[in-house]
Formats: C-alpha cells, sequence, structure tokens
RNA sequence: GGAGGGAUGCCGGAGCGGCCGAACGGGACGGUCUUGAAAACCGUUGUGCGCAAGCACCCUGGGUUCGAAUCCCAGUCCCUCCGCCA
C-alpha cells in the first residue's frame, strides 16, 4: 500500500509511481476516492461525538427524562448509520484502488522498461558455449528427467535425480550456511499461506495470476518464501534494537508461470516448482539502501564463490514489480544462449508492504513503519542450469565446484552411457 | 473427524450494558533515600488518525441497543479430551 498522504501533498512521491507501469487515471481516481473518504470520515466523526454524548446523558439522566432522550438519541443513530454505510463504501472503493497502485520508483532506478536497466559492473570472463546446452547435458547426466515429469505433472516440471539430487540439496546447504554466516537467522517457512498474508507481502491482487491456490482458495502456495517471512512480525512493532531483524527462508516455490508459453521451456530454467533461499531484512528506513547494498553483496558472494562470471543490474522504473522501489539483478552468463540470464534478484520494497503488515519500528515519538528488503541467496533450479554449463568438462564429466564439495562429498561425475 | 473451554494493555489477571482506554498485581522507566546497589516509598507507563475539538481500537467481521470489553451470530487462532495419522 502506497502512502496516500505523500501521495496528496509530495509531487515526486507521485512521478516515482508514474515512472512505473501503472493505468492511465488509476492516480486521479485514488485521489478522488481517497477525497471523498476522507470527507465522509469527518463527518462521520462529528456525528459519532453528539451520539457519543447524547448517549452519555441519557446514563446520566433521571428516569423521567430518559424516554425524551431516548428519541433525540435515536434519531441521530439513524442519521449516522446513513453516512456510515457512505463511509464504508467508500473505504471499499479507496482500498480497492489503493491496492492497485505500485510503490513509487526510487529516483536511483533507471527510466524505461525491460531492456532498460543500468548495467552497474560486469565480473568475471565469459567463455564459449559448452558441447551440450544444460538440458541436454542434464539429460544425458541423468540429472533431470523433464519427459517423465510431463507425464506425472505436465510441462516445466522435473524431476532432479541422481547425483543432481544430492547438488540440489548442497546449493541449499551452501547458501544458507552463506546467509547464516551473514546473520540471517534461518526459517524453513510454510509454503502455503492464506490470502491476507499474499496481499499483506504486497503479491496479491496484483500478481494473483502468478499463484497457485489450493483448497477452493482457501491456501495459496508461495512463489517464495519471502511472503511468509514478511508474515512473520505481522501488526508488531519492533524496539530499535531488534533491528535490523534478518531471516534466511528456505521454502519449495511454486509459480504459475502464467504469460510465459514458449519462452524458456528448455530443461530446468522456468519451472513451476522449484527450491529457494531467501534473505529477508526488517530494517529502519533510513538504513534500507546500505541494507539493499549489503544483500546485493551477499549474493554477489554466493555467485562469486561458485564462479559464475556475472554482471550487476539496476532494474529500470518500468520494469519494477508493483512492491519494489529498486531492484537490482545479478545476471549469471550462460553459456549456451551467449548471454547474461537472471540469477537473483534482490528489492528494497521500503514501507510498501510494511504499511500492509502494519510492521513498525519505535520511535521517541511514536512509532514509524519499517522497510523491508528481500533477496535471493540461491533459486536452485536456475542455479543448476548454469552449474551444468560451466563444470560440464571437455570429456563429458561434471566437476563439482569447490564450494559444494563439503556438502556433496563428490568432487566429479564421470560421463555416463551408463543411464 | 467428534466433544468441550478460552482470546482483555509489556506480562499475569479483573471487569454489573452507561461511572471502562479499562481495577489489581508484576515488569519497565523517572524520582526520594543510599558512598553505590538492594529494600522501602512517590510518580510515570498502549496505539492509530487529526492542527485541534475529537474519533477509533479489549482476536476479526457482522448484529441487537439511545449506549457494547460486557448480549447475539459468523469466522480465526489457542488449549483439553476422543478418534485418525508421518
Amino acid at each position: 500500500m502506497i502512502d496516500l498522504k505523500r501521495l496528496r501533498e509530495e509531487p515526486e512521491y507521485r512521478r516515482g509511481i508514474e515512472r512505473k507501469r501503472v493505468r492511465d487515471g488509476l492516480i486521479d481516481e485514488v485521489l478522488e476516492a481517497d477525497a471523498e473518504r476522507r470527507l465522509l470520515a469527518q463527518e462521520v466523526d462529528g456525528l459519532r461525538a453528539r451520539q457519543n454524548a447524547a448517549s452519555k446523558e441519557i446514563g446520566n439522566a433521571p428516569p423521567g427524562e430518559r424516554p425524551a432522550k431516548i428519541e433525540t438519541a435515536g434519531r441521530l443513530k439513524d442519521e449516522l448509520s446513513a453516512q456510515e454505510k457512505e463511509l464504508q463504501a467508500a473505504d471499499a472503493r479507496l482500498r480497492d484502488l489503493g491496492l492497485q497502485v505500485p510503490n513509487p520508483a526510487d529516483a536511483s532506478a533507471p527510466d524505461g522498461g525491460e531492456d532498460e536497466g543500468e548495467i552497474v559492473r560486469v565480473v568475471g570472463d565469459t567463455p564459449p558455449p559448452p558441447p551440450l546446452d544444460h538440458a541436454g547435458f542434464a539429460e544425458a547426466m541423468g540429472f533431470v528427467d523433464t519427459a517423465r515429469a510431463a507425464e506425472a505433472s505436465g510441462s516445466r516440471f522435473a524431476y532432479i535425480m541422481r547425483e543432481g539430487a544430492l547438488l540440489e540439496l548442497a546449493l541449499v546447504n551452501y547458501a544458507m550456511t552463506a546467509i547464516v554466516g551473514h546473520g540471517f537467522v534461518p526459517v524453513v517457512t510454510p509454503a502455503l499461506v492464506r490470502e491476507r498474508t499474499m496481499e499483506e507481502a504486497g503479491f496479491f491482487p496484483t500478481d494473483r495470476a502468478q499463484v497457485y491456490d489450493v483448497d477452493d482458495g482457501e491456501l495459496f502456495l508461495l512463489g517464495t518464501s519471502e511472503v511468509a517471512l514478511s508474515a512473520l512480525h505481522r501488526a508488531e512493532t519492533f524496539t530499535p534494537e531488534q533491528l535490523p531483524a534478518r531471516y534466511g527462508g528456505y521454502s519449495t516455490c511454486f509459480r504459475r508461470e502464467a504469460g510465459t508459453y514458449g519462452k524458456d521451456t528448455r530443461g530446468i530454467f522456468r519451472v513451476h516448482q522449484f527450491d529457494k533461499v531467501e534473505m529477508f531484512s526488517f530494517c529502519a528506513s533510513e538504513h534500507s539502501v546500505d541494507e539493499h547494498e549489503r544483500i546485493l553483496a551477499i549474493e554477489e558472494e554466493i555467485v562469486t564463490g561458485l564462479g559464475l562470471p556475472y554482471r550487476v543490474v539496476n532494474i529500470a522504473a518500468g520494469d519494477l514489480g508493483p512492491a519494489a522501489a529498486k531492484k537490482f539483478d545479478i545476471e549469471a552468463w550462460l553459456p549456451s544462449e551467449r548471454a547474461y540470464r537472471e540469477i537473483t534478484s534482490c528489492s528494497n520494497y521500503t514501507d510498501y508492504s510494511a504499511r500492509r503488515l502494519g510492521t513498525r519500528v519505535k520511535r521517541a515519538a511514536g512509532s514509524r513503519l519499517v522497510h523491508t528488503l528481500n533477496g535471493t541467496a540461491v533459486a536452485v533450479s536456475r542455479m543448476l542450469v548454469f552449474l551444468f554449463e560451466h563444470y560440464q568438462q571437455p570429456d563429458g564429466s561434471f566437476e563439482v565446484p569447490d564450494v559444494l564439495r563439503p556438502y556433496t562429498r563428490f568432487t566429479n561425475v564421470v560421463a555416463a552411457e551408463r543411464r
């Protein structure tokens, strides 16, 4: 949810919203609905004050005078309930519209759309394509079976098998160990949440089409554990010393991938179900820019540890999700495509989700909304894609990245017609 | 799945339909006393919106009433018992 007061008063704030993709006229509709609601709220407040006073009088009056007073109070009541109905309707309208408005883009997010992010830095040398792309290699090695998964579940599913399955677990361990070392509290989250949680995390109503629902819409499968982590401090007020509060979530993630038909259909680059380790921070507003850089640095450390060449992209305003004010993607080099492709992503949601959650921090006077941030530690299936290309050897074998060996306990998988 | 009980402020816990934003106890904070601390005593101590008057909040949403923490309905969550289960 955006800050309506700032929308009213700060032209900069409005401009930040307009730099994203917003339906024409939406902002003005919101402002109108807000003005109407505030007017009604004022009237109702005044009416209630009179009604409260009238009722109080009845209690204090001698019994003989009561019937007349009850009569007047009764009239006030009718008037009030009519006004209250209108206020309720205005509230609903404002809420409905307000939920559609995205968080303003930060000034440091570049203008433009999907391919107009700013390349912040490029790290490492880009190798030529290996003999097999990730899908072909994974199949040849018996690491991944998408054909049979299609039988069981449909397209964009995979059986991850043999050393591939062990690599999956090794990646989870590697990422979890890394972020716990940076002070993130390890958490295995629920994978199903209620609608409210989706909304408060900033995903509903805008991203509803991307989410699987379950049990007749009672519950929804997470697309990222970020959703469950954000709810960890719902309606809570932190003391300043408790911040930053950092959590490392592990969960399986589920995405419908609506609107991606025909895109990235080979292998496991884009699948409906994958495991992910995610960083999530609650922090004071004045520290969120630093926290964002910190999360990005940890992501780079993880990617570097796995020896992948990459670049960092400051995502353009028009390409930001509804909740993000700013986002850095790390794109690793995918040799078979001779292109950089997204491997991690970290966002600063500022107070957008916190406002819905009611997560605050105590201040000298009153309290303020916190800022929330999230970032990928490892999205496992996606990461396997890159490893299968970068660690594919000339003799067709697979070499395990050094940092994963403590977890896999094997260092090499030979090319196998044995499968 | 079946049967009961419950949800109040930082915590415990009271609360007749009006005198309840809420007794009492604890904690925390400030002060007196003390070389310092403890003890004792005194005081302060929820939040959001609003410039303010004021309004709202006793799990959530409805309802009854002139008036609801208190009565009614629905939901959510927790606890106990039975059944089932990795």
